[in-house]
Formats: C-alpha cells, structure tokens, sequence
DNA sequence: TTCGCCTTCATACTTTAGGGTGATTTTCAA
DNA sequence: TTGAAAATCACCCTAAAGTATGAAGGCGAA
C-alpha cells in the first residue's frame, strides 16, 4: 500500500515533468517559427537528447540507489525484560492473590509444602488449600505443572 | 497535513525545474549562439546536453523518492544463548547418562512419574529408580529442586 | 452493615513421590 | 570376551502431595 503510493507520486511527478517539457518545446518551437533566426533541427535533436537523457537519469538513479532505508533498531524487549519481569496482567487475569502467588514463588523454588508453611508461618493445610485454589486457577494437577506455566505465563520470575 | 506538504514539496520540486530548465535554455541559446559557426560544436553541445539531463534526471529521482523504512529488530542475543544451549558440560561433569536425562526433562515439563513411564515404554518402578540417582546426583531431595537446578545449570532447556 | 473475597485451619481420604534394597538384562569399551 | 556402567524391574515402606468438604475470622466495597 505503500509502495503504490510512492509509486504514484513519484509517477506524477514524471508525468507534470514530462507534460511541463512537452509545453516547453510547444513553446520553444512557436519561438523558432517566430524568429526564424536558428536552424531548428538543433533545437530537436537537443530536446531529444534532453528527454531521453533525463530519463536515463531517473532510471539509473532508481535502479543503482539502495533503497533509502532508515534503521530502527528496535529493541527486542520479549525475551529478555519480558522474562525477568513479571506479568502482572495475567495475574490479574487468573486472579491470583497476593497469598497464593507467594505459594506459587516458593514452590518453584522447590520447597515442599511443609517448608511453605513454615517459611510463611501457616499451617500445612493453609498451604495445601491455597495449592488447591492455584491449580484450578492455572488449570493444573500438579505442582510441577503450575511452575512450568506460572514461569511461561511470567507470574513469577526465571530461574537465571 | 500529509498532502498539502507532499503538494508544496511536489510543487517546490517543479518550480525549481521549470527555473533550472529556463535557466539551461538561455544559457544554452547563448552556447548556440556563440558555437553556432563551429560545426563540430553540435557534439559538444549535445554530450553537454545529455550530462546535464542526467544529472537533473538522477536529482529529480533522489529528490522525489521517499525513503523507505525498513525496521530491523535487533535481537539481544547475550543472555539468550546461554540460557537456551544445554550445558554439556555440566551433564558430564554430573555423569548424568541420556535415560536420566531424559526423565529429568519429561519430569520439568509437568509429567508424573507414571506418565513419563508411558511415555518411555517403561514401569514406575523404573522411572522411580531413574528419578533417585538423578536426585542423587544432583544433590536434591525433591522434583521441583531438580527442576530448579537443572535449568539453572542448563542441562535442560528453560520454558520460554 | 451486609456481601463477597481472602486467608486461615481442620479432618479425612486418595494418589503420587521418594527411599531402600536387590536383581536381571543390555550395552559398550578395554 | 569380560567387566563396568547403564537400564530395567520388583517389593515394601514412608513421606509428601493432592482432593474434598466444611468452617471461621478479617477486610474492603456497595
């Protein structure tokens, strides 16, 4: 869609070019009729050359001239800021809670459920149950599952 | 906004050739008139003629043409590399052997221990005796602590 | 204040994971 | 060919994980 644009203008341009030097020859001819003064062949044979040699211009320069390009460089952020941050969108999504996702956390980083409750200094049960209510919400059997999507999903931070 | 700058642009371009052509006309109806006796001024004036079409020809081209953007994502390969190549190494130094492996990386995918037997064509019992030496070597009392260090250490791939 | 959600905890039960031991077969290199 | 490592499997037992259900207290929004 672009490049037709381009096209177009660059087209136009030719055209106006070509209609302004076709008047000018109109022009020059009605002048040489006037004033029969020169010898008119000339006056052909340069405008010819005129033509033909402006268009070999445009020609070589659209044809050897790189495309101008401009770089961007755009910084590929998903890999690397993506991973390392989390996304807070999808927590939303899922609607995890505060509670849970601390579960979630120490879970990957391969506490059992006992060590869970004592590093939070809850019950064992209190531990399960949230297992529970984040398995349904990751949609998950085992906790094995729940790390491996959790760090896809980017709910909880890469192990680097 | 777009078109009345591209019109200006268009007509400034035009405006500028019809001055240029104006200009080129009068200087060259003063050549012919100053090399107009000398016969092989014809070939002057015409190579003449063809140089400056060129030029004006691969001027109006370069000016029209809009350049074009091209984006190029730049990746960040740095931290990638490492984080996706498997550490040989590091299985050998561990003397982990391609079964154990094998298990390891079905195990960090979610897979219960019966599943990753039918997975293999093999018991539980087999897959459980697999999963104690990896423990073993790896130096942990659980799959989730396997899984964590073995993407730590790179001996399987990180779920991106 | 009432309602809904989060957090907590409990009990009972099932399933899975893991430890220990021993054994057989396979594979591969010395 | 022979020995060591790898791979396989079994049995038994304990620990941990996971399921289901119920319930109580806190806390913020309607």
């Amino acid at each position: 869609m672009r490049g037709s644009t381009n096209f177009l203008t660059k087209n136009k341009s030719v055209i106006l070019y070509g209609l302004f030097l076709a008047i000018m020859l109109c022009l020059l001819k009605w002048l040489e009729l006037r004033f029969i003064v020169i010898n008119h062949a000339i006056e052909i044979y340069a405008g010819a050359i005129a033509v033909i040699f402006t268009g070999l211009g445009i020609w070589l320069a659209l044809k050897l001239t790189k495309p101008k390009t401009i770089l961007i460089e755009k910084e590929v952020l998903s890999e690397k800021l993506e991973t390392f941050l989390i996304n807070e969108k999808e927590i939303i999504r899922l609607n995890i809670s505060k509670r849970e996702l601390e579960v979630l956390q120490l879970m990957s980083e391969g506490l059992s459920n006992q060590e869970i409750a004592e590093r939070l200094f809850v019950s064992l049960n209190t531990i399960k149950t949230h297992n529970a209510r984040l398995f349904a919400k990751l949609e998950v059997k085992r906790r094995t599952q729940a790390i491996e999507i959790a760090k896809k999903l980017g709910l909880i931070p890469q192990s680097h």
